[in-house]
DNA sequence: ATTTAGCACTCTAATCGTTAGAGTGCTAAT
DNA sequence: ATTAGCACTCTAACGATTAGAGTGCTAAAT
């Protein structure tokens, strides 16, 4: 509500870190003691009093300690400018484990997961890059056994897609060599909409062929993308909050459900930001599930070609600094990283790039 | 020890089945009372004692109920030749959810870990197929930037592996394209050694990307499968044996423990078998990390050629008559589809088929 | 020779006061 | 404005008590 005073802002964040700290109500007492404050208890007790009717803060009982509202971590998590980097030594092996196999794009994916989940002790989930509006670079077709031939879609940006198909009567890999040519030579840095306008001047094979690749790009822009990876699970089991069985233990279903983890990562923007990492507290009111969960959310990637998503899972009292700058710096990373390895010649072309 | 009698072997099946239930000890009246037996529960106790003096029922104090021992359920699952099939009408459901989604392997993985989760009222564990003796189809490279160039390899079988590499030099779509038509006339049908013998006659590029192909043929066939894929972890922790905190809740590790889900997925040996399937109860006194958990193991695909693990991992007190059989059923669902699907078309060079 | 009824005995888990301690809010003094 | 002091509150821990489920044994019944 009314602005909070310098002092009142030291008390939140300190009752906040405590809290993360011991998962207990904290007390005047205690505050003053871990943190050498120097003043009474009982002025830290005013103080509590007015954090308490503002809303940020919240007693189990009447003569308890004070825990943390969703307020209060949202207020606390706006004014963390500060937000500390992560120390460079910890940089350094984290990008220098990221060189290592910058080859594999698929191995980034769970290395992410496991520094997300390591640095911020709590679970961690990442997507794979995904093509925001898939360009095609190459088309291979391969006969596979009597009307079958295995489709190989290779996209701009790297990324490699498959399908199986039946195909009405066989062909040789002759046929198949050929038209893979063709195809190529006419759907270079084609995006989806181009394929179909230009669907109509092909015919037998050919088309048959195209159709089947502008269905399978369709389908796959459309959900939102396949896996979400997710590390650190016990990180976040045991936690004192999820022990307890019934709402709690409930809570953890999210876990298994990617379709929401999937949702939510599609809608990257309700919620807090914080330099480019959206923090979600609690669901927002908007996701009951998530009720009992913080959320940070960031992105890398390529905006305009593929991107992903990476995030930390925790508990409400999840280290909101640790997360965020862990968010950020890998975000950061992985997106160099993507740029140098698979700069998107296309470019010039569609003057995407600025 | 001794040879059990067939009365005794009944009251066996029951404790188990009444613990598989409860997760709490059973005693002699409850199991009258619940499953109608035509004998006193005097008699019961009698066979009780029989039971526990062999070794396959124990009890946690003097005056409390009995619970299997591992023995007990290794004695259980041994005698337990029926193994009730899944209802037709299921059978029917599950196969009908395969066949729609044919085209798509890495799909087929999920779908089977959902059912078996959801079957066994356990976690699943399953891993894509993995081919044994890699054997090339297609390679074929592309272009992207500067020095910078794709490489994509069809296996036979259907498996589509992709790399990055760097070369030393600029070269052209154009020569890429001969290069890979070249090597894939020359190595159709190779497998790594076969590929090494003659890599020798290369030179340039050519060599370059030959040798790329089987160091990374070689690391793939040396790690037993990429990924595992897990679902219904919220099946097995909202069961009572991992809640509390202490030593129940550190075996929790192992689901994050992939390695040691590769290792065990590796050595499909040890254990009770249970026509075609696995069963480690309890981590069979080898595995330290699996000694509150029990695991049904069955593999899928084409042996000699690529195959994949499934399975379901729970509490000791399983359902072992439902996992076994869920687990039976979709090893040969999936067997079965994977052969009509991706017939291998070079079994006639070979000799590997019989 | 089994099986069973009966009974004394054991052990857990639930219930219930009791209490120590951490914490609050208020008032009066600094 | 701050703080010392104090009465008050509420939880969590502790201990004692007890109901109930279960056992093992003995003696009677089949």
């Amino acid at each position: 509500m009314t602005e909070l005073s310098e002092r009142q802002k030291i008390i939140l964040s300190l009752v906040i870190h405590e809290y993360s700290r011991t998962a207990t109500p904290v007390g005047s007492h205690a505050l003053v003691a871990r943190y050498n404050l120097d003043m009474s208890s009982a002025t830290v007790r005013n103080e509590l009093v007015v954090l308490t009717e503002s809303g940020y803060l919240r007693q189990p009982h009447t003569s308890a300690g004070r825990v943390p509202t969703e307020e209060g971590y949202r207020y606390f998590v706006t004014r963390l400018t500060h937000a500390s980097e992560l120390p460079g030594t910890t940089r350094r092996t984290i990008s220098h484990q990221f060189y290592q196999m910058r080859n594999d794009v698929e191995q980034w994916v769970r290395l992410a997961a496991s520094v997300l989940a390591y640095q911020s002790r709590a679970a961690s989930l990442v997507t794979p890059p995904h093509p925001e509006h898939s360009r095609l670079k190459h088309l291979e077709l391969i006969a596979t056994r009597g009307r079958q031939i295995l489709v190989v879609l290779v996209m701009v940006g790297g990324e490699v897609r498959q399908r199986l198909q039946s195909l009405s009567e066989p062909v040789t890999q002759e046929q198949l060599s050929q038209s893979s040519e063709r195809l190529t030579q006419l759907f270079q840095g084609a995006d989806v909409n181009e394929m179909r306008a230009r669907l109509v001047q092909l015919q037998g094979l050919d088309a048959d062929v195209m159709q089947w690749v502008i269905d399978d790009l369709l389908q796959a822009d459309a959900i939102p993308t396949g896996e979400v990876y997710i590390d650190g699970l016990t990180n976040v089991l045991s936690e004192p909050e999820f022990t307890g069985s019934d709402e709690a233990r409930k809570s953890l279903r999210i876990l298994e459900e990617r379709s929401l983890l999937q949702d939510l990562v599609a809608r990257t923007s309700a919620g807090n930001t914080q330099g480019g990492v959206q923090v979600l507290i609690g669901g927002e009111g908007t996701w009951d599930e998530l009720r009992q969960w913080s959320l940070v959310l960031g992105s890398y990637g390529m905006p305009g070609q593929a991107t992903g998503t990476l995030g930390v899972l925790g508990p409400l009292r999840l280290s909101y600094g640790r997360a965020i700058s862990t968010v950020r710096f890998l975000s950061g990373l992985m997106s160099d990283l993507m740029a140098e390895t698979m700069l998107d010649e296309t470019s010039a072309n569609t003057g995407e790039m600025n």
